[in-house]
DNA sequence: CTCCTTGATTCGGTGACCGAACTCTTCCGC
DNA sequence: GCGGAAGAGTTCGGTCACCGAATCAAGGAG
């Protein structure tokens, strides 16, 4: 619950409806502008997969994490694939990782605005080990770093979970490559 | 109201409280994460700059949008600067000026996958005449292009706003810099 | 002085969100 | 096979933010 006891985000809706016209960015937050969403998409970059992860690491009514899960999938953001048993399990369509830049931009904003003690987490290129900057560029090679190779590292405004925080927590306070599954 | 009549996003509340610690996206999704917010910002990056024109353009509640420009006031993402009379016009701090690449990147991915006859705004380079990428590089120099620099116009997907969207639409509609106030 | 514009504030109604309890299925150890 | 535990939701009452329309106050124009 860590990272999600931090705060309580607040309340955003639906759009269901709509005219006819519409700037893009309207489109994106009608996806992902609701509460909760955006941190969602951000577990299942860092990893996260199962539902009751999800719940663990953000705290979010279950009620409300099977309302998004479901408008995810039904939008192309999150694909439904069998876990172990008959398990479900959650994972990001090309689609959703197209959200990256965004999720990426908001940290860095947040970071830079709201972590007395340093950035909270800093990304680095897998093999080349450079460090991602806030465009998506490595800052070493130049290269534009693929979500796939990039890797999430504790920088030093990361308060370590304590054990209450809960098992995801945990393992998301050590280096690891994004997208790879917590379990 | 073209822009907002688009869709009705929902909601999203405060989060007033949190406990000890936070991951440095929820801090920047409890400033910019509640409806209506970022489509404030966009705005003003826009150079909408009044109370009436935010009304208009967006069709939020009056109520909201009054109490989302303290609030934003309060956090230092916007100003408050005198206008002509005793007006009051709203202006973008450097903090508010750094989510810009937020909005570019949500609305480069909306432009992406929700917009069927192509993007509908492109951000050049001014001078260069060179494309801003959603890295925020220009694809012609490749220096970082910054916000002062970046000229928006309308892109082939930009439906042409009708007489009745209101002025702010149809000003918006049109190339110009960002920043630059409508008024 | 009076009307109009601007910048809000007030207010009733609605609905999304919260959280705790509950259900149902599957997995695991013996 | 059986009991317990864990996973994956579902249900439900209460609260609170949002919606939209009406209203208010102050400055400017005529």
């Amino acid at each position: 619950m860590t990272e999600l006891f931090c705060g309580r985000l607040g309340r955003m809706a639906l759009p269901r409806e709509y005219t006819n016209q519409a700037c893009s960015m309207v489109r994106a937050l009608e996806i992902v502008g609701e509460r909760w969403t955006l941190l969602i998409v951000r577990d299942a970059v860092f990893g996260v997969r199962r539902f009751s992860d999800f719940v663990e690491h953000l705290g979010i009514p279950r009620a409300v994490l099977t309302e998004r899960l479901e408008f995810l999938i039904g939008e192309g953001v999150l694909k439904r694939v069998p876990g172990p048993g008959k398990r479900s399990e959650y994972e990001l369509t090309a689609k959703g990782r197209g959200l990256w830049p965004v999720v990426r931009a908001l940290s860095a904003w947040g970071d830079e605005h709201y972590a007395p003690d340093g950035r909270r987490r800093v990304f680095v290129h897998a093999g080349c080990e450079g460090e991602v900057a806030q465009s998506g560029a490595c800052l070493r090679c130049g290269e534009d770093v693929t979500l796939a190779r990039t890797v999430m590292t504790p920088g030093p405004g990361l308060t370590p979970p304590s054990p209450e925080d809960g098992q995801v927590s945990a393992i998301l306070s050590r280096p690891r490559p994004l997208l790879q599954p917590v379990h």
